[in-house]
DNA sequence: CTTTTAACTGAATAAATATTCATTTAAATT
DNA sequence: AATTTAAATGAATATTTATTCAGTTAAAAG
């Protein structure tokens, strides 16, 4: 038997990628990935039962791939400020490396496809960021204001300097990510 | 002769705004819009050319009474924190108030229906507040770092308090918009 | 080398969606 | 009150897009 060509896989993520990045999850069809993929529509079909199953498992692959780059290096043991700025600095990478991926699930968040369970699994992705916080407050380090907000506050800044280095074709040199990340840290210190 | 019932186009461009929150701007067909506005997808069709106008002239609007209300009761001869603090308070309660025209405008950014020039037209909404940047430079307030920067951290923060009040359910009183307030201004302020 | 089996193809079909149009309704003018 | 005219309707049609499937290809097993 032939086996399956398990790259194939990774070519339907990568043109789906690409193509949402350039006309939305509105502007896509089976037919337009498969062609990006290289690959006939019928054999889309063997690999995933339909669009919604291969948007939800591409949704669920992006936040899977994320969640693992967003702490890496990062450990609870070290000083508040280091493990803090060592998950900054993970974020903005990935949504700048990644950067199809990011447009891609904030156009999921607000689609028929991804249900409540995966949107609140994405949520879930940023609990230890969570607990950083809550101990950043504990150590009056940072400002005693909910949760929700400090966190809002780094990612939302975050976000938009993705956007802006892509829109723009800025390149984020170490100069441009410190003066950055000064900006967010002196917002939520103490 | 029968006059057309000018807020008929108001009864559509509600309830496009509202079924985009829901499902996104995939998830949306003409007959859900003209359903939802309590008409015929025929009288659609008579207000509108076809679904890429009326996607258009919804953005059009939306980015135009943005705009007006990103700037009301802004005095480019105020001090340059009352003015910051005005345009800021402004643009999060516009965002909140038209939670669905603010999703609206992320999702057509990427989307098939918006052109380069409608983008472009959205970007120079924000050039008064760009200018005050500018200046908030000059009189030394704030950070010498690239306008683009600053612009995008006021934003990409306003942005996410926002989303994070909807998602959340969370009444944004003035204690809590002040708090929200206090992390921007101290991330920018020189 | 032959057989087997599953991947692969892309045109054909099914399903969903956009758009039209013959007919009806209602406001304004005469 | 009758006439005119454009709005309004929603079923019918056109178009697009998702999905299937009969036929083809290629890898693995015997």
């Amino acid at each position: 038997m032939k086996p399956r060509d398990e790259n194939k896989i990774n070519e339907i993520y990568k043109a789906t990628l690409n193509l949402v990045k350039a006309t939305g999850l509105a502007g896509i069809t089976m037919q337009m990935v498969a062609k990006e993929a290289g690959i006939a529509t019928g054999t889309l079909y063997i690999y995933f039962k339909n669009k919604e199953a291969l948007i939800n498992a591409l949704f669920d692959v992006c936040i899977r791939s994320s969640a693992s780059t967003f702490f890496s290096n990062y450990d609870p043991e070290q000083p508040f400020k280091i493990g803090f700025h060592t998950i900054w600095l993970n974020i903005v990478q990935r949504r700048v490396a990644h950067f199809n991926e990011s447009i891609f699930i904030e156009q999921c968040f607000h689609s028929p496809f991804i249900d409540e369970e995966s949107k609140t699994r994405l949520r879930k992705m940023f609990e230890p960021l969570l607990h950083l916080i809550e101990r950043g407050k504990k150590e009056h380090l940072i400002k005693d204001i909910d949760t929700i907000w400090l966190l809002g506050f780094m990612v939302g800044t975050i976000n938009e300097i993705a956007k802006r280095a892509m829109y723009y074709h800025l390149k984020l040199t170490g100069e441009i990510l410190e003066a950055n990340f000064q900006l967010c840290w002196d917002g939520i210190k103490a």
